[in-house]
DNA sequence: AGTGCCGGGGA
DNA sequence: TCCCCGGCACT
């Protein structure tokens, strides 16, 4: 451990902001180089009389000293991880640097600090918690060449973990949303906890943290954090999260739930994109307190958010990257209801009256869920809930088509919403007005009028034996379900009952044919 | 195990 | 078409 952190305290790469070599006071940016000790052998970026080579964007290579380079930072204090970075590095734990780092990483710091001072003797405390912080990220940041404004890794890492939670909170409902925030807090409590453990240590930040295991997915483009427009604080508590969760993120402790949440959001995520490709619509949100635009673009909300929020007048270029923090993406399933339709349509051929019905609640089906959701706190509970998935879906429609057939019947259709669980009950849930907790009951009702009413036209039959027929056309869709065939049983007596075996010869035809009894009919 | 029926086959 | 029965689903 102590190794690997001295290597990746190197300064070396690190972009670094150097006053103007015209001196006409506008910083510019450079990578450093070397690094000359002037002082001591600390080779990174704590020593104090070190000089830095930097590489100018002209080409050119200067030298600067810690102070000059410091300087080039006040006027970048703007930028997060740059700022941030070249802080640590030039300032020595400058109370400016913890500014920086706001609040969050205040409790870490200290943690940090007692973890640095342990370690390591010969080094200056003060300048070593802060330094090896931002050297961390610094060392991620700036060995890779990132475009100027960029996050750094483990700024990215969170805000993937956000932006997954984030997802996943909105596909759930609209009232988990606290939750996001909620989590948010815990993570960063967790990562306090963990701090002992060493997620924020200087040496875990950089190797573990950056590199969680469920953020891999770095592509994924949107990393918005709910948290700073939710949080309903400045956006500054809210960076300062982020900040420290980079911190902490390595650590171990708060991963757990965290890897828990996400892991199954984003497992979730995924097959939700595959599966709805062609009907979802994205559109990004301004989670900025008390905003909620909603753009189709990144870039107008980007544009939106930089100009309307951030104040920001300059292009995207001047931008840093930040807006990305204040909207989320939102998938619209624009077929939600005609997928409900489509799954409804192969089995209501068979069923000709009862269709009518279920267009009704069909529709309230795909688009209650949301609203219902959180009405039920154990579906809203479960990540799967959030995802509507086709499954969810085509489950409430084949209930719904349970109703149509008798209420006895129904108790076996019932059992259906518990096997598949969550996405069942949620779509069970809006489909009843009531959303009553039990299905039996909201089931039982349906089933009624619909042989009342809904049935009617085909029942233009008759009565009698009709109407048994009847009775099994409507019966049989949902026994589609799993076997097609086979006719309701009969509930009534039948010849053989009443009659028993040994006056088979008084059975009906039917029955004495092992065929549906025609005299007993239900 | 008993019962209700479907599907199939023989006459 | 009548009659019977194997076999399945359900209770």
């Amino acid at each position: 451990m102590h190794t690997r952190r001295l290597v990746k305290r190197s300064i070396l790469g690190s972009r670094v902001y150097a006053p103007s070599p015209t001196g006409d006071g506008a910083p510019v940016t450079g990578v450093v180089q070397a690094v000359k000790q002037e002082n001591r052998d600390v080779s990174a970026a704590g020593a104090r009389r070190s000089v830095y080579t930097v590489l100018m964007q002209d080409g050119s290579l200067k030298e600067f000293s810690e102070e000059e380079i410091a300087a080039g930072f006040n006027h970048t204090a703007a930028k997060g991880p740059l700022k941030s970075s070249l802080k640590q590095s030039s300032t020595n734990g400058a109370p400016d640097g913890h500014k920086m780092e706001g609040g969050c990483l205040s409790p870490e710091a200290a943690e940090e600090q007692r973890l640095a001072d342990g370690k390591r003797v010969n080094r200056d405390p003060d300048t070593r918690s802060v330094s090896l912080l931002e050297q961390k990220r610094k060392v991620v940041s700036s060995s890779i060449d990132v475009p100027h404004a960029r996050r750094s890794e483990e700024e990215v890492d969170m805000d993937k973990v956000t932006a997954a939670m984030v997802l996943t909170s909105l596909s759930t409902s609209p009232l988990v949303r606290s939750p996001p925030v909620k989590v948010s807090e815990g993570l960063s409590g967790s990562w306090k906890d963990n701090g002992s453990a060493g997620p924020f240590t200087p040496s875990s930040n950089s190797s573990s943290g950056g590199y969680w295991s469920w953020s891999a997915p770095s592509d994924q483009s949107n990393p918005s954090t709910p948290s700073p427009p939710l949080s309903a604080d400045s956006f500054k508590p809210f960076r300062v999260p982020s900040l420290g969760g980079v911190g902490p993120g390595p650590a171990g402790p708060e991963d757990p739930s965290l890897d828990e949440q996400d892991g199954s959001s984003l497992l979730f995520d995924e097959p939700i994109p595959r599966k709805r490709k062609n009907s979802m619509k994205v559109m990004f949100k301004c989670l900025w307190k008390n905003c909620g635009k909603v753009l189709s673009t990144a870039a107008g909300i980007q544009r939106h958010i930089r100009t309307i929020h951030l104040g920001r007048n300059c292009d995207s270029d001047c931008s840093d990257g930040e807006e990305d923090f204040y909207y989320t993406e939102i998938k619209l399933n624009t077929d939600s209801v005609a997928d409900g339709l489509s799954s409804l349509s192969p089995v209501s051929p068979s069923i000709l009256s009862p269709p009518p019905p279920p267009p009704s609640p069909l529709p309230s089906l795909s688009q209650l869920p949301d609203s219902h959701r959180p009405q039920q706190s154990s579906d809203t509970k479960e990540p799967h809930a959030g995802g509507a998935t086709p499954l969810s879906r085509s489950a409430p429609s084949a209930l719904y088509l349970i109703h149509t057939d008798h209420a006895y019947q129904a108790t076996a259709p019932v059992s259906i919403p518990s096997s598949t669980s969550n996405s069942a009950g949620s779509a069970c849930t809006s489909f009843t007005p009531t959303n009553s907790s039990s299905f039996s009951i909201s089931w039982q009702s349906p089933p009624v009028t619909f042989t009342g009413n809904t049935v009617s036209p085909s029942k233009s039959q008759g009565f009698g034996e009709q109407r048994s027929q009847t009775i099994a056309v409507l019966s049989s869709p949902p026994r589609a379900t799993t076997a097609l065939s086979r006719k309701v049983r009969g509930e009534g007596k039948k010849c053989r009952k009443v009659y028993g075996m040994e006056n088979r010869d008084m059975w009906c035809t039917a029955c004495r044919w092992k065929k549906a009894c025609q005299r007993f009919t239900d």
